[in-house]
DNA sequence: GACAAATATTTGTTTGACAAGTTTTTATTT
DNA sequence: AAATAAAAACTTGTCAAACAAATATTTGTC
């Protein structure tokens, strides 16, 4: 158990070194037995040594100053290690035993790094199984853009008018560049909205879809993501006021408008008529939001 | 020890009711006496106990499956308790240990909920002293911004494209909106350029102050915070390509002319001109990436 | 009442243990 | 020998207890 605590705080160079010569101890504590097989000349620990003295470009958490907790830290080394190619999507990390080592931490610190991480659709973990680098998709990393986003205070206006400048410039993109299928798809999705005018949770379904689709035809995954952030932050409040009546009509209308000039390839025609369809939402958002006189 | 055992994992119905009658407990655990004095009828538990049934708005981690991590769902809690308002900027939270009785939980997934919310710049903690709720202003939020950015791969057209869309929206509303103190305020940073000529890090530090004003004086969070996102994924590259001679000198000429344009409240002129600087920008910024062959 | 020292409180980190899943290995059967 | 089922090993999730380090608060003194 001694032996067991020493060899855990050893000096990172250390172990490295005891590493690279595939060196392999027997840890007992107490019942537990630790036997480094499946590591298997594991690159990561090189990593984490490797890019130890090398300052990380940019700092993420707020103060750069050196006094930030041990789980900060590690979670900026992650990242690291992720920007700079070495863990890629759909990798999987080292085992938390195995990271506690590479790090030079304890587990507690470790887990606040890796669940910060996991919470903000970087990582992803299964009891049982091991951590692993999620596809980094813009869907699964509006998370922390949702938290921003939702955090701050609500006002319509400012959403709309975010909304305008990124939404807009994603739809001018998409009539520029998009793929004929991709087209062809929006079309569809457009005029399959005709089928749904008296079915208000169908429609907001299919909504999601044809914003996606214009979204992801744009080949712009910055703008696509802040898009769909954008859109997430007033959904619950929309899914509500698009059960009005003609509401869903006048909607689907806008939608088919701006699918034929996408189709036509025409930039600014798709523009003018997704800003008319986006003036449309903010008013009856807006007209619904008074009518609701709970503030 | 068996007594504190049991009182920690009491149904919180109990413990609320406990507390609401004035309860006092002495809990007393090894050498550690634990006295609920400081509490002084903190409203936190009620809150935690109240909105407990009520269902949150929108689910922010990724899986909607209730086989979630307990410190994502209390993440989500205290986000909830932000978003709804009983929690607001500045506000000091429950002790750690207060807030392990409040959620019916050890202190080492609280820690990793309160670690996530602290990285994503929506919390802020000193050893010491207690969790406080930042100003959730835009620059403290961009942190996941920053990291959804950086994660995901550095294309530089997009970026450029996505700049585009957002900071234009937001010059263009700061010249239609700003107080007249922050156009006098924004020409002044644009002309104290001129003496920063040969001095690439004072001009950086300057062109970030000048931005920051933009963004700032547009009235828009969301743009703001989206616009300094983008600005920071770029800032190292460019930090480096800022040294190339001239280049200074034709920014700080196009951040006149935009300021030139905001003082005049022309938004078409200041879009423009701020789509000059931008173009420059990015060519300057592509030709530096080109030029450094190794990627 | 103001200031300094002592005390108490609070977050940060470590260690240890066990529960609840998942993966791998082993044994059995076909 | 291959497929399948059971067992073992492994891994993440959670709890518990303790101590270190920094901050708040109280107490004592002038």
């Amino acid at each position: 158990m001694k032996v067991a605590a020493s060899t855990v705080t050893m000096p990172m160079i250390f172990i490295g070194l005891g590493y690279e010569m595939g060196l392999r101890t027997k840890i007992k504590i107490d019942a537990l037995v630790i036997e480094p097989k499946a590591v298997e000349r594991d690159a990561f620990l090189a990593l984490v040594t490797a890019d130890r003295k090398a300052p990380v470009p940019f700092e993420f958490v707020s103060d750069a100053l050196d006094r930030r907790s041990i789980s900060e830290q590690v979670a900026n080394r992650i990242l690291a290690l992720i920007k700079s190619g070495n863990l890629k999507s759909g990798d999987q990390l080292p085992t938390e035993a195995q990271m506690t080592v590479a790090f030079s931490i304890s587990r507690p610190p470790l887990r606040e790094a890796l669940k910060a991480l996991t919470i903000m659709g970087v990582l992803e973990s299964r009891q049982g199984g091991r951590y692993t680098v999620t596809d980094l998709s813009p869907s699964r990393l509006v998370t922390p853009f949702n938290i921003m986003m939702s955090v701050a205070d609500y006002d319509p206006n400012q959403q709309f008018e975010a909304r305008e400048a990124v939404d807009i410039a994603l739809v001018r993109l998409c009539a520029m560049r998009a793929s004929t299928e991709m087209r062809q798809h929006i079309l569809k999705l457009a005029i399959d909205g005709r089928a749904f005018h008296n079915d208000a949770l169908a429609f907001r379904l299919l909504d999601i879809e044809f914003h996606d689709a214009l979204y992801t035809a744009a080949h712009n995954r910055m703008l696509g993501t802040m898009a769909q952030g954008l859109y997430n932050v007033g959904l619950d409040v929309r899914r509500v006021a698009s059960t009005i009546p003609g509401i869903i009509k006048k909607s689907v209308r806008q939608h088919i408008a701006v699918a034929e000039a996408v189709m036509a390839r025409d930039a600014d025609a798709a523009a003018a008529t997704y800003r008319q369809h986006l003036e449309h939402v903010r008013d009856t958002t807006i007209e619904f939001m008074a009518s609701t006189t709970a503030r």
